[in-house]
DNA sequence: ACCTGAACACCGTTCAAGT
DNA sequence: ACCTGAACACCGTTCAAGT
């Protein structure tokens, strides 16, 4: 991963002959702490509120007058990855034949389960319980619906050209999202070593698991 | 869930005529530890060392004379949890037709989910791959290997029997798992409440996948 | 308006000292 | 042999005080 790295950005407007190390006012200090906790996530430690104080530059009272909470912080970081998550899926989406809805489906599954293999610790941020409790994260939310819309539609057009052998829509999709939620999950719980399961073989066997679903469920 | 309540032991010998409420020498404290920490997840609290230490009646240092570190009390934790839910998953297959390996596998995969339904937060301390990173934790790694090697087992048999549509063996069975595990996964990150899916749905639904897979596999 | 820095109540963990 | 209790370095969070 390329990391962006932290951007010094240009003070607002005439910059001071030596730019102040440490600026008094920050100018987007709630961006700084989400992308501070983004690299955190993504090099595999724990966010918490200070390190990201220090990534920023900042005491560690500073994030509190832009996040009410940690939980608050790290919903705004679920946000972000949740949009980077369904961009990438709608990009997959918009390569694969418009007009073949199993076909769409698969490229849905397997834009799924590569987003979760390169961005682990993005998508468990994403997916664990332990942030906003209730759907408080209308981001995250909308979001994910998105995602769920768009597979639901497609499942609808499948039966409709009568390409299923199961008449439960909701069933088969809950299904199809267990599979691919649990592959990866199972990626970052670390337990495919335990499987037998070697780095160089995880993606093949993403593409497999899906084919064979999809090979069930089609008719 | 029925609380064993926490056992006060008779001292080892001859009883002093008033038990000390606070005895210096805790009996077994290994084990009291472990059951408060089970207790605590039960509850939905966040284990702490700490707070097991208060819960058995000792300082906040007498869990490491035990356990060198938290993951390591945690570890203790997931060996008990993986346990129990082997123990069910073997009562469920004994009771399941002996001659029918998909009816097995259905079982299999119905004890699966409902010990899940029934201890989430212990099902969460076994999944998750925060404590005993590698496979450190041989009870864990032994009982849940044991688990795996039934399904084998039971895939294998169905394949001779020619009762599979597909041939790869260890991909049915990843899937499957990953079936499970994911909708066990999603339920605990509080995911169905999203999906439109009530409390009194999650168990016909979690029927439902099972169903829905075996019937893609099966020839 | 935004940030500092000290403070508080929590952790995990260590270690001398007690019994 | 086993436990206490103080200590240390961390957290999340609050709040007066600074700019």
């Amino acid at each position: 991963m390329p990391s962006p790295k932290p951007k010094r950005r240009p003070s607002r407007r005439a910059a001071s002959p030596r730019p102040s190390p440490k600026p008094y006012h920050h100018g987007d200090l709630r961006r700084a702490l989400v992308d501070a906790a983004l690299h955190l996530a993504a090099a595999g430690a724990e966010v918490s509120v200070r390190e990201a104080a220090r990534r920023a530059g900042v005491s560690p009272g500073a994030p509190f007058r832009h996040f009410p909470s940690r939980d608050a912080l790290m919903t705004a970081v679920a946000a972000e990855a949740q949009r980077r998550f369904r961009s990438e899926i709608e990009a997959a989406l918009a390569a694969a034949p418009s007009d073949d809805p199993l076909a769409q489906i698969r490229s849905l599954g397997l834009a799924y389960l590569r987003w979760a293999m390169k961005n682990p610790a993005h998508f468990e941020i994403i997916s664990t319980g332990k942030y906003f409790d209730h759907d408080a994260a209308g981001e995250v939310s909308k979001d994910n619906a998105e995602i769920i819309a768009v597979m639901a539609r497609l499942l609808g057009e499948a039966a409709a050209r009568g390409k299923l052998r199961h008449g439960d829509l909701k069933r088969t999709q809950i299904a199809a999202r267990a599979l691919v939620y649990g592959f990866a999950r199972m990626l970052i719980d670390g337990h495919f070593p335990r499987w037998g399961i070697a780095e160089d073989e995880v993606e093949p066997m993403a593409e497999g698991i899906v084919d064979l679903f999809i090979d069930g469920i089609a008719k």
